[in-house]
DNA sequence: ATCCTCCCCTAC
DNA sequence: TAAGGTAGGGGAGGAT
């Protein structure tokens, strides 16, 4: 404490010496919140000029208050302090001399809304210190100020403590100590200039400063580096492990002091001689509050305290940050909340619930949006001062486990945790250190065993059974043994779980902790399972626990009493089995080593905020250039490049609640498939740049992007010719190269036959056919091998598309480097000649590419015969931690490429299609006459669209949907089943080529508006409100069709129809009164259990919305599912099967 | 059946 | 302020 006095002491008049004027002689300033300048700045240039800083405020020493903007409450406790902005003091400084403040005021008038600062009327800072003020007798941090009252406690200088060997060097403070401020200016650390821009994606050097501070992304590439260590070990080790000796001795120790049969391990056979053949012995090794652990070796004084790791400073932040709206993000959750039910969590025990409401919720720790959620109450709330005021959206890495006693869990955000543990001390990451330790934690094992599987950086599997066999020791011996290096080594505590396989091992590790070990025998495991939560099991986690939860199951002997056909059916055949064993300690997982990797990526949603496409483009080739140096680094290359891309919903606030956050989020994924591996930056990049200009996405609405490789091969296989290959390219001018973004991009399906086969077909150098695409008739292979002979070798960038090459313009000349050259040669020939056969022109988008000299698309308001170039697939998956409802994926074909064709007919269910209406039999029938006679196919959505214009028709795909699913039930006791889509449905449904794409053209070409009449029309509804039988025990009763509910008078299914197609036609996008009209209709229909009536409207409108491809439309009907899934859940405890795909 | 693709879910 | 990543398992549904 002393130490930390005197270093800041040191610190202010070090400062002060270096005094440069006196124009804030007198002058005691307070930063609130996040300023521009920096809080840090600030302070340096009043120090500079004769000023006095403060860390955190006091109304004692405190002359002037700087903020920005300030929380929306508590203005009247303000009345007498001073708010200035930050430059009255950058003014003064250039003005050299101080200007009157009241120039500056934040606030001019006064009134009573104005927004005030978080802190109470009263100080308790009683000594004046100059720079700090420091009360050792002061307990109660928060009742200072709560929007500074507890900060970081080794502020001071970490790189010099650190850095130092000694421990007890640093500083110390204990926890009682009000010590909450110097938000340091680390002297040794270049911060300053740094941190005072926010860290925005786009600025110099993001990416590499937001991975250096995400402890996600560490973790995961610990874990990773973790597991080839392990696999490095294994493979080198010979087999010796000469500090078995240690364990030998003192197993042998033991045996002879207290005998073999009075020790607690006394039921655990020594060196397993009497283990059933066959069983293994499991270690669960895990360190206790892994970074907390660590972290406290600096700070030893807060041992026993509530710690947490948080990016939070301690301070409160700026809560209104102009823009945001946080009651939205709340509403949001709020709606969520409302249609999933029970959601659980782990460790956290199930309560009893009615109906669909969720008691298990308010108890829910870690959930980000419930606390965004409680948040926002908060904020909307009294105006008290005390601690609940405290906001930060922080998230704490680990906490202590005497922080998890007031409830404080991992990931929850430090706002939170505030609330539950008030006196919770927040501690900086030391990234560096963990990983030190990780590897001194397996290091220690691995001199015993390389039998080891690597979880992750603080947590391993062991397979005792040899260490034990060889040793004669017992398994607790050899924990103890273990636990006692690692502690020794680290200074810090883990905990061992000892059991037969590893799920039993895991479970005995939670029961082990903190810093014990426990040794879960075989006779004993019925009733240790028996009444553990299913949350408690691993692999079962939110939603797993809330549809088991939905079951009217919580502890694992009810599981138990669930048949496994019963799990099968619900979860499907592999989860099924999962549970049916698991609830029963049964697993028959071994330890295993990392095998081939499957997929590399990288991506980012945090501080993504652009507002140019350039800046999007610009930033993919970083993250292109981060994904390459990850393939590199495990000698990869991939053939499938997935692009990740979370954009703002349409109705949610730009500003997040969490500074910088993404938000509430639709989630898009777009892929495609190379003809050969890559891992090449440009070539990644540029397939993403067209990627993500194919999705057509407002720059500002981004927050979050990834790219992802699948398919990954090594890179010697494919590997040829390189050099000359790019020296091919070279001629074709540096414009022409930029400008060629896409790929031959074809369906994965086609590539990848195609690619597989050119491996093959290497030596003969010749192109392979083309497979034939589904549902077509073949366009015939031959002809792209004719086209192939042809020689010429010009590339044109203004070319139209063929049957089943891409244009030039698409082919991407890294990837094309990338073939062999002979392949290359063919390829050019080709596509030169088809070049020559087609008019150019014509697929040029209007507007957004026109200016882009390659960035022609493939068109999207025609469909000619290209129904075969299948290109990337663009969905929609709704907003973060989908659930239920919102987790369902839409296909949305953002991207104007996809253009989909019917399926063959011989794909066709004849007995569907003798369902259908005749018109619509005809139709359809006519689509494939015509396919057959032009080889070219009539898309599907020719037949949706007609099911639009027919009004009083259904579509094929609702007759078939309908005849399948009907009825639809009432999934009650049914909601936990798969939220995804329902295993009765149309196989034409899901058929991803049957779906949307080409909708959007069609309707391109005929906007004929009804206009907003029509609209208003629709909107206006009856509603007789006639409640029928009701509630209670119906769940079982056939729904009854009543005619009493209306919408606009339309009662009938066809009315209905007819007002809803009209409606859709009517506008671009639906405005929030109608969706709610829209809702308030179904709702009514609900409390005339006319459940079918909903289910009928719903699907209608999924159909409708997905033609439309318009987010503005999915979104309002997920709003609408939302909503009707809260009522049906409140008045019948179920939800109903409802698509959203 | 068995493959493949596109997701969701889970864990740290 | 705040750093909300990453990989594997597996279900659904289509193709073969
Ligand atoms: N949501 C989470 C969960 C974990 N971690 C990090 C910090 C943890 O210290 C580390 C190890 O995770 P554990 O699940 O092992 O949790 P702890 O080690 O913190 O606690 P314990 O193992 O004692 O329960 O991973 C994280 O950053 N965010
Ligand atoms: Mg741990
Ligand atoms: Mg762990």
């Amino acid at each position: 404490m002393q130490a930390k006095i005197q270093k800041l002491q040191e610190q202010c008049t070090k400062e002060q010496k270096q005094a440069s004027s006196n124009i804030f002689s007198g002058v005691s300033i307070f930063v609130n919140g996040y300023t521009k300048p920096t809080p840090a700045e600030l302070r340096q240039l009043v120090l500079a000029h004769g000023g006095q800083y403060h860390h955190y405020y006091s109304r004692m020493l405190v002359s002037h208050i700087v903020a920005i903007n300030l929380p929306n409450s508590k203005v009247a406790q303000l009345t007498s302090e001073k708010v200035v902005r930050p430059d009255w003091i950058t003014d003064s400084v250039s003005a050299g001399k101080l200007l009157a403040y009241q120039e500056y005021l934040l606030y001019p008038t006064v009134c009573k809304s104005q927004p005030g600062l978080t802190f109470t009327k009263h100080t308790t800072a009683p000594s004046g210190g100059v720079c700090e003020t420091i009360d050792l007798n002061q307990k109660t941090t928060r009742s200072i100020v709560t929007t500074a009252n507890v900060s970081h406690l080794d502020t001071v200088p970490t790189n010099v403590a650190q850095s130092t060997t000694n421990p007890s060097s640093r500083c110390i403070v204990t926890a009682t100590d009000t010590i909450t401020s110097v938000k340091p200016m680390d002297p040794g650390k270049a911060r300053p200039s740094k941190t005072d821009m926010p860290a925005k994606a786009g600025d110099r050097n993001f990416v590499a400063e937001f991975y250096s501070n995400s402890r996600l992304h560490h973790i995961s590439t610990w874990g990773a580096e973790l597991k080839d260590y392990v696999k490095q070990l294994q493979k080198k080790g010979d087999g010796s492990f000469p500090m078995r000796e240690k364990l030998c001795k003192m197993a042998a120790n033991t045996r002879a002091e207290v005998g073999v049969s009075t020790n607690r391990d006394t039921r655990t056979p020594p060196g397993g001689m009497s283990r059933t053949k066959g069983q293994r012995t499991i270690m669960h090794l895990d360190m206790d509050s892994f970074f907390v652990s660590v972290g406290l070796r600096n700070h030893p004084h807060l041992q026993g305290k509530p710690v947490a790791v948080t990016h939070s400073s301690g301070k409160g932040a700026a809560r209104n940050r102009p823009g945001t709206n946080i009651e939205y993000e709340r509403a949001y959750w709020q709606k969520k909340r409302d249609s999933v039910r029970g959601r659980g969590r782990k460790g956290v025990q199930y309560m009893h619930r009615q109906v669909c409401e969720e008691s298990g919720v308010d108890t829910e720790e870690g959930e980000d949006e419930d606390i965004e959620a409680i948040q926002a109450e908060n904020q909307s709330g009294r105006l008290g001062m005390s601690n609940e005021e405290f906001f930060s959206m922080a998230e704490i890495a680990s906490c202590s486990y005497e922080a998890r006693q007031a409830g404080v869990k991992n990931g929850m955000l430090m706002g939170e945790a505030r609330r539950l543990c008030p006196d919770l001390v927040p501690i900086h990451y030391d990234f560096d250190a963990y990983r030190e330790v990780s590897q001194a934690l397996y290091d220690a094992v691995a001199s015993y065993t390389h039998d080891i599987e690597a979880v992750s950086c603080d947590e391993m599997l062991i397979d005792c059974t040899d260490v034990l066999v060889d040793t004669s020791a017992t398994p607790l011996q050899f924990a103890s043994l273990l636990r006692r290096e690692i502690r020794e080594k680290t200074q810090c505590n883990a905990s061992a779980g000892i059991a037969e396989n590893i799920l039993l091992a895991k479970l005995a590790t939670r029961k082990a902790k903190p810093n014990g070990q426990f040794h879960l025998l075989p006779e004993d495991v019925a009733e240790f399972i028996k009444d553990k939560s299913v949350s408690d099991l691993p692999g079962v986690g939110r939603t797993t626990s809330s549809k088991l939860h939905a079951m009217n199951v919580h502890m694992c002997d009810q599981l138990q009493r669930v048949a496994m056909a019963t799990l099968q059916k619900e979860f499907g055949p592999k989860t099924g089995q999962l549970l049916y064993r698991l609830c029963r300690g049964e697993d028959s997982r071994c330890i295993t080593v990392e095998r081939e990797r499957k997929s590399v990526s990288a991506e980012i949603n945090y501080g993504i905020r652009f507002t140019q496409m350039s800046e999007v483009e610009k930033f993919l080739e970083e993250l292109a250039g981060e994904v390459h140096n990850r393939l590199v680094k495990v000698d990869r290359k991939g053939k499938q490049i997935t692009l990740k891309v979370k954009v703002r919903r349409q109705d949610a606030p730009r500003e997040t609640a969490k500074f910088l956050g993404h938000g509430v989020c639709d989630n898009l994924a777009k892929s495609v498939t190379l003809p050969v591996a890559t891992q090449e930056v440009r070539v990644i990049a540029k397939q993403c740049i067209t990627l993500v200009r194919g999705m057509r996405i407002t720059p500002s609405d981004f927050r979050g992007i990834g790219i992802q490789m699948t398919h990954l091969e090594a890179p010697s296989v494919g590997k040829q010719s390189n050099q000359t290959l790019l020296s091919f390219v070279t001629p074709v001018t540096q414009k022409d190269i930029c400008s060629m973004t896409t790929s031959v991009s074809t369906t994965s399906a086609v590539i990848k036959t195609t690619s597989s086969l050119m491996a093959h077909q290497k030596t003969c150098r010749i192109l392979p056919p083309l497979p034939k695409l589904p549902n077509l008739s073949s366009p015939p292979a031959q002809v792209v091998h004719t086209r192939m002979q042809q020689d010429t070798m010009e590339v044109n960038n203004d070319v139209v598309d063929d049957w089943l090459l891409p244009s030039p313009s698409q082919v991407d000349l890294d990837v094309l480097a990338e073939l062999p050259e002979d392949i290359q040669r063919q390829l050019q020939k080709a596509m030169t000649d088809r070049q020559r056969s087609r008019p150019p022109g014509g697929n040029i988008l209007p507007g957004h590419d026109s200016d882009q000299p390659g960035c022609s698309h493939w068109p999207s308001d025609q469909h000619d015969d290209r129904e075969d170039i299948p290109v990337e697939v663009t969905r929609v998956t709704g907003g973060e931690r989908s659930s239920k409802a919102e987790s369902e994926s839409v296909d949305l074909r953002l991207n104007l490429q996809p253009i989909v064709a019917l399926p063959s007919y011989s794909q066709l269910d004849p007995g569907c299609l003798a369902a259908l209406p005749s018109e619509l039999r005809e139709e359809l029938e006519h689509a494939y006459d015509q396919e057959r006679s032009k080889r070219s196919v009539a898309p599907l959505t020719a037949v949706a669209t007609t099911g639009d214009k027919d009004d009083g028709q259904t579509g094929l795909t609702e007759v078939t949907e309908m005849s399948h699913v009907y009825p639809l039930r009432l999934e009650q006791a049914k909601s936990y089943n798969s939220p995804r889509k329902s295993p009765a449905k149309s196989p034409r449904r899901g058929a991803k080529a049957g779906r949307g794409g080409v909708g959007r053209g069609r309707r391109r070409h005929s906007p004929k508006k009804l206009q907003y009449d029509t609209r208003q029309k629709t909107i206006e509804a009856v509603s007789p409100q006639k409640v029928t039988g009701s509630s209670g025990g119906d769940k079982d009763r056939e729904p009854s069709v009543s005619d009493a509910v209306s919408l606009c008078g339309a009662v009938d299914f066809g009315a209905v129809k007819l007002l809803l197609s009209q409606w859709l036609q009517s506008c671009h996008s639906p405005t929030e009164s109608d969706v709610e009209w829209l809702a308030t209709y179904l709702t009514r229909l609900v409390g005339d259990l006319n459940l079918e009536m909903v289910v009928m409207v719903m699907k209608y409108l999924h159909r409708q919305v997905k033609m439309k491809e318009s987010r503005q439309w999915m979104t309002g009907y997920r709003t609408l599912i939302d909503h009707v899934q809260a009522v049906v859940c409140s008045r019948y405890g179920g939800m109903l099967k409802l698509q959203v795909t």
